[in-house]
Formats: structure tokens, sequence, C-alpha cells
RNA sequence: GGAAGCGUGGCAGAGCGGCCGAAUGCACUCGCCUUGAAAGCGAGAGUCCCGAGAGGGUCCGGGGGUUCGAAUCCCUCCGCUUCCGCCA
């Protein structure tokens, strides 16, 4: 069976110890209990757990593991003795405890080669396994199953044929994707004058927002980060594919799809006092997301770009407030929604259409006139502690009670995507787009005109 | 990229190949003392893994080696600091 590196950039150059590894993602004896209905909520998102293979892997290492500390302490036992030995001078039996001790030498590197291959493949099994989805989802696959929980504003109708961003954009001389085709390629933008100062004043407008009204802490992160960043959240090692990779020498980083990858990662192999809890971070990035299988869709314009930025939220909590916290930063998200006046509403994602690493999510999704459809906007989501076994983030309580912590995390929202919607519903009968009053302070213009 | 030095518990900082999970100080927890607090005195306390439990094992930057036995010796990788080079 072939061996993945362990989720560490050093420690896959230099693969260790077996008992080195440390505990993370799913706790094998969580998923085995059958009050967990593992099985069960798998399949709702197509996935079968092999629960024969998990038991054998788990026995075999626990095994391993006992016979390789037996061995041991018996081999610091005759050490000891052999000190003994050597003073008291009877070299006969200092001999036969030398040759014991070479003998469990031994003994103690094939229990620990035994632990070391079946703790890699357990590793590898479990690292595999995606989040068990909530209950409170609904069935199905696909996004025509969610659930719409509450609708926002009045989805204009305009009395007018409504254009789309990019007819608009280029109208107002501020959007110029055939230059952005020339400098990288498909997949890119470029925005001109007072489309690049809206997106700069929606990211000021968002993070002011985030920091002021709802507490949360700025942060500015690399947007280039290692395999273990990238294992701890989720991303690795099964969605390679979904990530643009770069690197110099035999150093590998990855450029990251979404700023949740730095921010909960700020405190992968930290334990965190529970009184300091909730977290509550916020970052403006640029995202990168190779959009491997989605040829075709959404080609036009901003919607689905190589590279945008986007202001994240992000909440470390403590796992039993997390269903709370989700409503939280639902509320958030869409305080940035209504405070730009964009009409939107809320859905319930399908089970089987929620990410490998969430436990739940909602959309948030905006009208477009240009379409004539919501679309998506925001994703808003709670990971349980998934996340925070893979990465690495404990708690303490001060009873001294340890735990993992629960992760959650939401766009708050995406810069580009944000200015497709006030485009698209700002536009007038004339062609000018009226710029939402909130943002007026950053932009210093209240329109964009032809 | 070149040269030198350094990586020990929350922090600081000792450590002869076995008596080192590791001195000491600060911080921490719980007592005592006090009207309360501080100071003082006493006690305690790390992590992770296996185990029903008793208990056992792991961990001195990571990995490997020498040895009956490694925080201590050797190799290697990583990181940090300083100097030089390059650079926004």
């Amino acid at each position: 069976m072939p061996r993945p590196p362990p989720p560490e950039g050093e420690a896959a150059r230099n693969p260790g110890r077996a008992r080195r590894y440390p505990r993370v993602m799913h706790d094998p004896r969580v998923l085995l209990d059958p009050a967990t209905d593992a099985v069960r909520k798998l399949a709702r998102r197509g996935f079968t757990l092999d629960v024969a293979s998990l038991e054998k892997l788990l026995a075999g290492r626990n095994s391993a593991i006992q016979r390789g500390d037996e061995a041991r302490a018996e081999s610091k036992r005759v050490a000891t003795a052999v000190k003994g030995a050597g003073r008291e001078g009877d070299p006969q039996e200092r001999d036969a405890l030398v040759a014991r001790a070479r003998e469990l030498k031994g003994i103690v590197a094939a229990a620990e080669e035994e632990h070391r291959e079946l703790e890699a493949e357990l590793q590898d099994f479990l690292l595999s396994v995606p989040n068990l989805p909530s209950d409170d989802l609904p069935d199905g696959a696909s996004d025509e199953d969610a659930v719409q929980v509450r609708a926002w504003g009045e989805p204009r109708q305009l009395d007018f044929p409504p254009l789309d961003h990019v007819d608009l954009g280029e109208k107002l001389g501020i959007l110029d994707l055939p230059r952005a085709t020339k400098l990288a390629g498909p997949r890119f933008a470029v925005l001109r004058g007072k489309g690049a100062a809206l997106e700069r004043a929606i990211a000021r407008y968002l993070l002011d927002l985030h920091t002021e009204r709802h507490g949360y802490l700025e942060w500015s992160v690399p947007t280039l980060v290692n395999r273990a960043t990238m294992t701890g959240t989720g991303q690795l090692p099964k969605f390679e594919q979904d990530l643009f990779k770069t690197g110099v020498a035999d150093r590998e980083l990855y450029l990251i799809p979404t700023a949740e990858v730095p921010l909960t990662n700020l405190h992968a192999k930290e334990t965190l006092a529970v009184e300091d809890l909730p977290l509550a971070y916020t970052a403006h990035t640029p995202c990168f997301r190779s959009e491997a299988g989605s040829y075709g869709r959404d080609t036009r314009g901003l919607i689905r770009l190589h590279e945008f930025s986007k202001v994240e939220l992000v909440r470390v909590v403590e796992a039993e407030h997390s269903r709370d916290e989700l409503e939280v930063l639902l509320s958030h998200a869409e305080a940035a929604m209504q405070g730009l006046g964009l009409a939107y509403r809320v859905v319930k994602l399908a089970a089987g259409d929620i990410g490998f690493s969430a436990e739940f999510t909602y959309d948030i999704e905006v009208w477009l006139p240009g379409q004539q459809k919501y679309r998506e906007i925001s994703s808003v989501s709670n990971f349980g502690t998934f996340q925070a076994r893979r990465a690495g983030i404990r708690t303490k309580a001060k009873d001294g009670r340890r735990g993992f912590a629960a992760t959650l995390n939401g766009s708050g929202l995406p810069v580009g995507r944000t200015l497709v919607a006030i485009l698209e519903q700002g536009q007038q009968a004339d062609g000018s787009v009226r710029i939402p009053e909130a943002l007026v302070p950053y932009t210093g213009f209240a329109e964009l005109t032809p």
C-alpha cells in the first residue's frame, strides 16, 4: 500500500517514527461508535465508510503499540539492572542481562515498524473521510436540493431590459476583460478607474463593518502556505487539483483558495484557553482557484475567476456552541448584504452538496437581474471539530478539561461578486449605476455613468 | 547564496552517558495567614499514546546513528540570531 506523506512538510522529507504522528482528523473510535451513526450520515453525501477495514486497522495498530510499550518497559528495567550487575561484579549475570537487552531491542524495533505502517494506513484512511453532514440538512446532492430559509429585500423588477454586469461594466468603462485575458488568460479580470476604486471601497466597507460592528480582529496573512496548513483545513490531500501550486527548488507552496486557510490555521497545534473563546477573525486577501471541473460554467464576467479578492470571516469557538455560532456568523454576512441594500435569500444546502470539511452550510444568494436568478455570493459553514482535529486546535477549560475547538467560516463578502450585484441591482434605465449609500463615504462618488 | 553561533517545560535558565520528566527563578492552581489584597509559608501541577482499571509508554527543534543505557556523543534536516551578498 502506498504511503502518503504525513501532514507536515518536514516530516514528508523525513519520515519519522509512527508514534510521533499527531492524532488528527476523525477520531476512529467516534467514527466506529454506533451512536455516531457515521455510516448513515456519510451515505447522505455519497461516501461509503468501510467499517471492517477501519476496525482492523485500529485493532492492529493498538496491539502493535502495546507490544512495543511492554518490550520497552522491560528494556528500561534491564538497562538499570545492567548498571547494578556491573558494580556488584557478577560478569555472568551482567552478560545475560546485556544479551536480553539486545534481544528486546529487536522486539521493540519490530513492533515500532508494524505500528508505523499501520498508523500510516490509518491516517491515510481517516484523512479521506469527509465530515459528517448534519441531520438538519435536506437530502440531495445538488444546489437544486437546497431549501430556502428566508429572503430579504425585493428582487427589483426593472421597467427596462436589464443588462448583466459585463455589459454594464464595459459601457461604464470600468471593466476590461479582453486585456485581462491578454495578461493572464481566461477567468481573470481587469478593473479600471472607478471600477478599481469601487472594488477597494467594497473591501474597506466590509472590513470596517466586521471589525467595528461585529467585533472581528483583522489580520494580514500569507497567501502562499505550506502543505500542513492546507491539510489542516481540509483542502489537502484530496483536492490538490483545485489549487494553484508553486514553489522554488524543492520547496512547495500553495496559493490559498480562501483566507479561511491561513486564518483557521493561525492556531494550529495550539491549545486555546476556553475563556478566550470565541475568536472572531477577518482578513481581506486574494483567493486563487484552479476551477478544475467547472469548464463552461460562468465563463462570462466576474462570477468565477482564478483570482479574486474576498473578505473572510472565521470563528473559533467552543465545540458545544458551534451551532449557535453559525447563526451569529450568518447574521454578520447578512448584515453586509443588508448594509449594501442587496436583495438576497438564504438557503440550507443539501447534505450531499456541502464541502468536504463542513457539517452544515448556509448559502447566501444574491438576486442578479441580469440573469433573473439568485446566485451564490456567500457560503457560511460550521465545521464542528473536523478542522480543529486535523489542524490540532485544542482547548483547555479552567478545570483542566481538554478538547478540540470548533471552527466556522463564511464569506463576508467576496468583493468581485458583490461588485457584480451592485452593478446589476443598481442599474438605471439610462445605463448609469447607483452606488449603495453605505459605500459613498468610501468611494467618494454616488453613481457610475457611461 | 556564503560565514559564525544557538535551539531544554507557559517564560527565563541549569544540566557529569545511568540516580533526569529533567535543578532554580518567575508565572499558574489549591491551602494557611489576612477585614480584603500583597508579601510570607506549605502543597500541587506538563504533553500525548495504549489500557476497563491498575498501570505502562512517549516527549529536551525534527529524523537517523553509536550504546545494555542518550537532553548529554556522532550524522543529517529544519528553524532562529548576527555579519556579508541580493532585493520591494
